[in-house]
DNA sequence: CATAAATTTAATAACCTTATTAAATAGCTT
DNA sequence: AAGCTATTTAATAAGGTTATTAAATTTATG
């Protein structure tokens, strides 16, 4: 029943298949191209997966869960306020080196077809508000001890989901910027990173 | 020649499509679905744009590199560096407030077909690599001056971007956010450029 | 080996899309 | 009103898409 060869088929359909929702958005790929990258006929690719609708979303259902709590969720340990904001940023530039293309996926797809926000809302569970609540507690005490200016948890929240994010949306701009086109990717991204905590940092100061 | 029924379904056309096109993406949008909307034969569409390539193209070649233009170039006359960049970020505010989809659809096009990146490059001309020298050089007389910590005006740049941008792209996410839901996105745009403008000078401190 | 099950293929139905064409209609102009 | 042009329409060609089907092939199993 499941041989090896199967299970490869079916591996190599959700890999091209993948691959080519990434670079491309649902709209724009046909399963006859997802089937030539995976280098089998058109129709196995219904035969694994019925309709290219609930391909996408075997794929990125699970993906596009784990991504927004992951990025939602990755308050970190750290001793200080200052050093959990620089977790985040960090474990947040970790998760977008993995899946770069991801974010122009979910703002494209999610844009075109709102109602999949809300599976998304309700499989990335309780995480995301709760962890949300702890950042708003925290930054409340730290204005009070007056080592952070006074502002608004949403507005820090989305000054980190800004900083971080906006490289890889723009990534098909801004590679082909002349101060930037030189460098590659890794490089230009570790010195983002860097300099988007700096100015975390330094944007909270009192 | 030029009657007035004439002219007004030619417009309609263009709106229907610009509409389209924004909300959906070219992909997604169907000559057919453009006529719907605009009140007319689907052949009609064809027999004043010949092409669905050509009617984009001839709504948002302009668009886009007017938007980059502006976008890039709202280095205002402040008679600080601080009022420059507080500058800067309500003008791009009103740009965006005016444009709400355009960022998602540069990003979602441009991903898909990155030559047209190129033709936005040459159309937005030499202003912005301009602007970006202005800006450059006004950063490097503050942080001489002991005004601004030192950084890089890219990296500035990319601040600036980001926060501005981020908000827009992400409008079919943070709609759906318990805290967000109910506002108005008018308020919510206010409220974000003031935050923006907080963050940003904040962080320029030395 | 025989046979049953799983996999793969070619063929194709049904549909949608873009773009063209030729005919019909409307609007001017004289 | 006739004639010219511009606009609009219905019809359709050509091609691509998703999905299904039945037949062929491979694989597993008794």
């Amino acid at each position: 029943m499941e041989s090896q060869d199967q299970l490869s088929t079916e591996q190599a359909i959700l890999e091209a298949a993948e691959a080519l929702f990434l670079m491309q958005g649902y709209a724009r790929t046909s399963t006859t191209q997802i089937a030539r990258r995976a280098g089998c006929n058109q129709a196995l690719v219904h035969y694994y997966f019925r309709t290219k609708a609930q391909l996408f979303d075997r794929i990125f259902t699970g993906k596009l869960q784990s991504f927004v709590a992951e990025f939602l969720g990755a308050y970190s340990q750290g001793t200080t306020f200052e050093r959990r904001i620089c977790g985040i940023v960090d474990a947040h530039y970790r998760i977008l080196a993995r899946n770069p293309l991801l974010p122009a996926l979910i703002i494209g797809e999610l844009a075109a077809d709102p109602e999949r926000i809300e599976s998304v809302k309700t499989g990335a569970g309780p995480l995301p508000a709760e962890l949300f609540g702890r950042l708003e507690a925290d930054l409340e005490d730290e204005i009070a001890a007056g080592r952070v200016r006074p502002m608004q948890a949403r507005e820090l929240l989305l000054d980190i989901l800004s900083l971080d994010a906006f490289p890889f949306l723009a990534a098909p701009l801004l590679k082909r910027l002349p101060g930037i086109a030189g460098e590659s990717p890794e490089k230009f991204y570790a010195a983002r990173c860097e300099a988007v905590k700096r100015t975390l940092i330094n944007s909270l100061k009192p």
